[in-house]
RNA sequence: GGAAGCAUAGCUCAGCUGGGAGAGCAUCUGCCUUACAAGCAGAGGGUCACAGGUUCGAGCCCUGUUGUUUCCACCA
């Protein structure tokens, strides 16, 4: 029996063992099904879950079991990202904690102790998703470092390599002192920050003035090289090929002219820094300029900046500026707001850099990756995201994949110390390819990290294998995820899987937004706004939690975290939960046949609606319109099933006759049956514990999803009784109005033709506290002191006596009189619309026709009501 | 500088290919009715941002305006 109370807690985490024990997430290869592929995203080791991890994830959760239940071989494969800078980060902070370096420890015993770190707390975010009710094949878990993926990697690499894709170039990257690596395009983010723009006199040497020259970075001037005017700007046109004397150092460097220069902004001359900017860098390599390095890689300045060696990039531009203000050589100081490029890990501004990193050629990648989308072999969905990519993939540039981190794949090339050349290899050399010489040491240098999460679509099902995973589940089916990793993961999975599978990777990309606050802003750490998932779960289930993420999503949408949501969630739970167990109360102990039996009037109905609902959801389904879909299972569960059905079977389970309490009690389990295995997807696990409660059978998770079964829609019965509920919602209406006390009954007189409504007296008496219902031909037969309604179909009389208010009475007919009003104004309006009759629909002609002669035949008889008041 | 989204009830948002404005929460009234007070019944509340246009017909399509959010690019 079920339990009074409804507590999640009591079930969630048993029914999620039980179900991997089972094995009904591990779908074979099988010829006979179709395939249904989801690949997640696989969240970084050293994350825990947040609300992003769980909007993703539900959002998967539903589609795959929703396939599942619609009968393809449906795999959804997790695991894990090595999360190369992140995870490097936290070894390295743990090392240091024990008075110890990286270096000192040296890179074996770095790689131990991150392998130690993953095994210890990789698996905490799975054991979360579990939480979650993540049906996802935990036999098939990958992780980007594993033997697979490694080998997928190393598979990849070389014959880009080979073909010439990927080389090492020397040339400016960005930088970030903190991580200590290059970080790639896609890893920079802009901030905005206050700052000034300072202008300096750099004096001439022939002693002629000074010129003044705007800079954001006055440390950099240590560094600079030369000074560089617009070719065609007449103020300068004297002074190009003339020498200043760079202040605070002895150095003399040139006056250029280069069109980079752009007219009319700042002073019109700007210092050129070759090795600290990325566009001073192409200057001097146009003037054949010096590069001179002065900041290190940790961000400190080095050597060549004199006194201002050992200072932090921030210190030496205090320092710089007062010393400049010292020598009388600061003209002014402007405030000046700029955006300034930082990590996206660790938000340390970024260092341009020039250097020798590997890079991914990205031309012949990024076209055919462009053309799949364009010809539609991969959809994103929303569509406009499409726009976003195309963007990001028609201005892309050479992809810089190497780090200078330890933690990642390493990349798998060898110098030679002798000939000085390179060996790529598949497996690892023992000696150079070029002239065999022994003497060779492998690059340092690992993957960025999104180099192997591009290949996760096929290096996890074997590539480069020919694996049985391989044939049948790739190309996978959708790719589920959030707006902001279009370009980190998204395209690149794109490009990767048609150049090495042939394929693109899926044919469609369900695109969703973020989680954010309750005030609209984004959840993040350092404004301390985040809400715990795990907590949630805790405190209202994991189908709460499920519940208020799918409800009023539409794809694309960002949604607002509150605590409303989560309750109107645990509320849902909670109905569905006291309507099984109404359910459950009522069957005890009573053999109650399977299918169905003798229907009536509301059983029909609610079938009827029943198939309705499940022909729409499954039409949400299809296109991934999960808020909508569960918004109308919604409806149907709590205003329908709940509201009205269960409270209509109330006089028969109620009554005498054993037959016809059996025959309910047969529709009422059939519903809910339908009901659970609607709802499963969405909220795994109450459907789950109920089912099993109910023992309809071993599980719900394999159940075949609701089809819509035409043997039990009964159209004519459907509107008959949308009559009657009709006439028992303007009884209540009466009655509250009258404040007629909820215990006293009253009698109700209709008049209407009886053999129109079928088993109404029955549910009207029920539902609208009336003790007698009496059929008339004749108003008056209903007598005095009567209030009054009005339906489609009937003029409802009921006896109240004193309670009688005429006034209101009145006063509630005419509001009604006023609406039917409108309604004919409007119907009138469009029929008499020449336009309308000859260019709109015929069946809608025909429909408004239908409705304006009702509602002139509601309108007559409300106001022969009217009259009948004086 | 370029692009996109959003603007609908007090709040948070749905509204699918144009055809009678919806939900949840909040509010008001009455109810502990033997599944559920995490509930039941009833009620109030909207010039669908603004201005034009297309159409027989616009919350929905087009143009512009305003406000707002986001993405991309980034010139010292």
């Amino acid at each position: 029996m079920m339990n009074k109370n409804f507590d999640p807690t009591t079930f969630e985490q048993d029914l999620y063992k039980r179900w991997c024990e089972k094995g009904y997430f591990t779908p074979k290869p099988d010829p006979d099904k179709k395939p249904f592929t989801i690949v997640i995203p696989p969240p970084n080791i050293t994350g825990q879950l947040h609300m992003g991890h769980a909007l993703n994830n539900t959002l998967q959760d539903v589609i795959i079991r929703y396939k599942r239940m619609d009968g393809y071989a449906a795999l959804w494969l997790p695991g894990t990202d090595h999360a190369s800078i992140a995870t490097e980060l936290k070894i390295v902070e743990q090392i240091q904690s024990e008075g110890q370096t990286k270096q000192s420890i040296g890179r074996e015993a770095f790689l131990k102790r991150a392998y130690a770190w993953k095994e210890k707390f990789g698996g905490r975010i799975v054991e979360q998703l579990k939480r979650l009710g993540s049906s996802c094949d935990w036999t098939r878990e990958a992780f980007t470092m594993d033997e697979r993926c490694n080998k997928a990697v190393r598979e990849v690499f070389v014959n880009l390599y080979d073909k010439g894709l990927i080389y090492r170039g020397n040339r400016m990257t960005h930088w970030c002192p903190s991580c200590g690596t290059a970080i790639s395009d896609a890893e920079i983010e802009y901030e905005e920050q206050a700052s000034a723009l300072w202008h300096i006199r750099y004096p001439y040497t022939d002693g002629s003035g000074y010129m003044i020259v705007a800079t954001t970075r006055p440390e950099t001037l240590l560094g600079d090289t030369a000074v560089a005017v617009n070719p065609s700007d007449e103020k300068y046109v004297d002074v190009v090929g003339k020498t200043m004397r760079l202040p605070l150092t002895d150095r003399v460097i040139p006056v250029i002219a280069d069109d980079y220069v752009e007219l009319g902004f700042g002073t019109g001359a700007v210092k050129i820094t070759p090795a600290h900017d990325p566009n001073d860098f192409e200057v001097g390599k146009r003037h054949n300029l010096e590069l001179i390095t002065v900041i290190d890689d940790k961000g400190i300045m080095n050597e060549n900046a004199g006194k201002y060696c050992g200072m932090t990039r921030e210190e030496a531009r205090k320092a710089v500026v007062e010393d400049l203000k010292a020598l009388d050589l600061m003209e002014k100081i402007e405030p000046y707001t700029h955006n300034v490029g930082v990590c996206y890990r660790c938000h340390t501004d970024i260092e341009p850099k020039a250097c020798e990193q590997w890079y991914l050629k990205m031309d012949d990648l990024a076209k055919p990756a462009i053309e799949v989308v364009k010809n539609g072999e991969t959809n994103f969905i929303p569509k406009r995201f499409e726009k976003i990519y195309f963007n990001w993939m028609e201005n892309i540039k050479d992809w810089c994949i190497s780090r200078q981190l330890w933690w990642g794949h390493r990349i798998p090339c060898w110098y030679c110390d002798d000939c000085g050349k390179m060996t790529v290899a598949k497996v690892d050399p023992t000696e150079c390819k070029h002239c065999g010489s022994k003497n060779i040491r492998q690059e340092e240098d690992v993957l960025d990290t999104w180099f192997s999460s591009a290949l996760w679509p096929f290096s996890t099902l074997g590539y480069p294998d020919k694996t049985e995973d391989l044939a049948y589940f790739y190309p996978t089916n959708l790719l589920v995820t959030a707006y902001d990793i279009i370009f980190f993961w998204v395209a690149r999975m794109i490009f990767s899987g048609i150049e090495h599978m042939g394929k693109t990777p899926f044919p469609e990309v369900l695109i969703h937004g973020i989680v954010r606050d309750s005030q609209g802003r984004k959840m993040s750490k350092s404004l301390g706004n985040g809400v715990d998932p795990l907590l949630l779960i805790d405190k209202y289930g994991a189908d709460a939690l499920r519940y208020s993420l799918c409800t009023g999503v539409a794809p694309g949408g960002d949604i607002r975290y509150s605590d409303d949501r989560m309750e109107a969630g645990r509320n849902f739970m909670n109905k569905l939960w006291n309507a099984s167990r109404f359910v459950a109360l009522n069957c005890e102990g009573k053999e109650i046949p399977e299918g169905l039996g003798e229907l009536n009037a509301a059983d029909k109905w609610i079938l009827t609606k029943l198939n309705n609902v499940v022909a729409e959801v499954r039409k949400n389904l299809d296109k991934y319109e999960i808020g909508l879909a569960l918004a109308k299972i919604y409806d149907f569960v709590w205003s329908d099933y709940c509201d009205w059905y269960i409270e209509l079977t109330k006089p028969f389970l109620y009554g005498q006759d054993e037959d016809k309490k059996i025959a309910t009690l047969r529709v009422l389990r059939y519903v809910l049956k339908q009901i659970l295995k609607l709802m499963h997807p969405f909220v795994p696990f109450i459907t789950e514990k109920i089912w099993t409660e109910f023992d309809f059978s071993e599980t719900v998770v394999l159940e075949r999803y609701p089809v819509y079964d035409e043997a039990t829609v009964f159209d004519r019965e459907y509107e008959e009784f949308e009559e009657v509920k009709e006439i028992i919602i303007k009884i209540r209406n009466v009655r509250a109005q009258m404040n007629v006390p909820p215990a006293k009954r009253f009698s109700l007189y209709l008049l209407t033709d009886p053999t129109a409504l079928s088993d109404a007296t029955t549910y009207i008496e029920k539902l609208a506290g009336v003790s007698k219902v009496s059929f008339v031909t004749d108003k008056a037969q209903a007598g005095d002191k009567v209030a009054r309604a009005v339906t489609n179909k009937a003029e409802l009389f009921i006896p109240l006596g004193e309670l009688v208010d005429v006034d209101k009475e009145r006063a509630r007919l005419n509001k009604e009189i006023g609406k039917v009003t409108a309604e004919i104004n409007r119907g009138k309006g469009m029929l008499n619309n020449a336009g309308f009759l000859a260019k709109a629909p015929e069946a809608l002609v025909n429909a408004e026709k239908e409705k304006l002669a009702k509602n002139e035949d509601l309108l007559d008889r409300l106001n022969a009501q009217l009259k009948d008041l004086d």
